[in-house]
DNA sequence: GTTGTTGCAAAAGGTTTGCATGTAT
DNA sequence: ATACATGCAAACCTTTTGCAACAAC
């Protein structure tokens, strides 16, 4: 369960990008937001699609899509490409930056950090006189589980 | 111009993978790879099918996704996914690893290489026993023409 | 001659858009 | 009452596939 502060203050900054932009809040976009923030893995949108099912029965697809993109535009989601075709969708409320570890045979999204690294991209982005605004690390591989089957 | 030896090295190492698995060699797909490691640029499908349809007037797209696959395959090129929909193809032929610093503004990308990043990245995979595979890296920001602007 | 390769058109898969209806303010 | 949000279906775009004609071995 998402823990209700968590929630709240991601309402709120749903319902403070809603006003600047004179949109309206709904009763939709309030359970979509739940059940995404309630998610600990990177949904796709048919994956989002059929956990909202759940509680909104005849939702549409088109719905869900123009919420993620919602998302995205007020700091909630951040969408990810990790393979061909399909989105990914990865809450950024309140999270701190990581980066992934993705097991090639199972699909395991592992979170990690590392504050070295994040410091190293910047003084490489630096010594190119690029200004970094994100990043993104993968790394592909096997995980534990797998590595010794 | 590709150098000749890149070229024809690149030749030997798809010809060896023809070999090895029954499949036989066409004058199209030497085209195409010549185009393919002539590029500077990550290309996509399209871009790659225009450049060829100068030298192989009635190409179809379909043998341009069939030859990336075959050049991915035979280890001369890897799929990128930078952004929602379209793949970005990055040729491998004689190319040490790298990174890359994407400009959101004009979309130039710049490769870079960090021996720091790299191994730092090996530990935080034994960190997690993760065995590490390939990875990747992308750093998304302006570059230095774009943030003067 | 057999089997892989190609071009074309159709299909597939994910995402977006137009429109009439419903809903928040 | 006005304008945004929604569901549905159609459109869109990239990529894949089926098939008949062609080319390599």
């Amino acid at each position: 369960m998402v823990e209700f502060n968590k929630l709240d203050k991601a309402i709120e900054q749903m319902n403070a990008f809603l006003v600047r932009n004179n949109l309206k809040s709904s009763h939709s976009r309030n359970i979509i937001l739940k059940i995404f923030l309630n998610s600990t893995q990177h949904l796709t949108s048919e994956e989002l699609y059929n956990l909202t099912k759940g509680k909104i029965p005849n939702i549409g697809m088109a719905t869900i899509y123009r919420t993620l993109k919602l998302f995205c535009d007020c700091g909630i989601a951040s969408e990810l490409h990790f393979s061909k075709g399909k989105s990914r969708y990865e809450p950024l409320f309140n999270i701190k930056h990581h980066d992934h570890l993705i097991c090639k045979n199972c699909g395991q999204v592992i979170e990690v950090c590392d504050d070295e690294i994040e410091r190293l991209q910047e003084s490489l982005s630096e010594k190119h006189n690029f200004m970094m605004e994100s990043h993104k690390l993968e790394i592909y591989g096997l995980c534990k589980e797998c590595r010794t089957n």
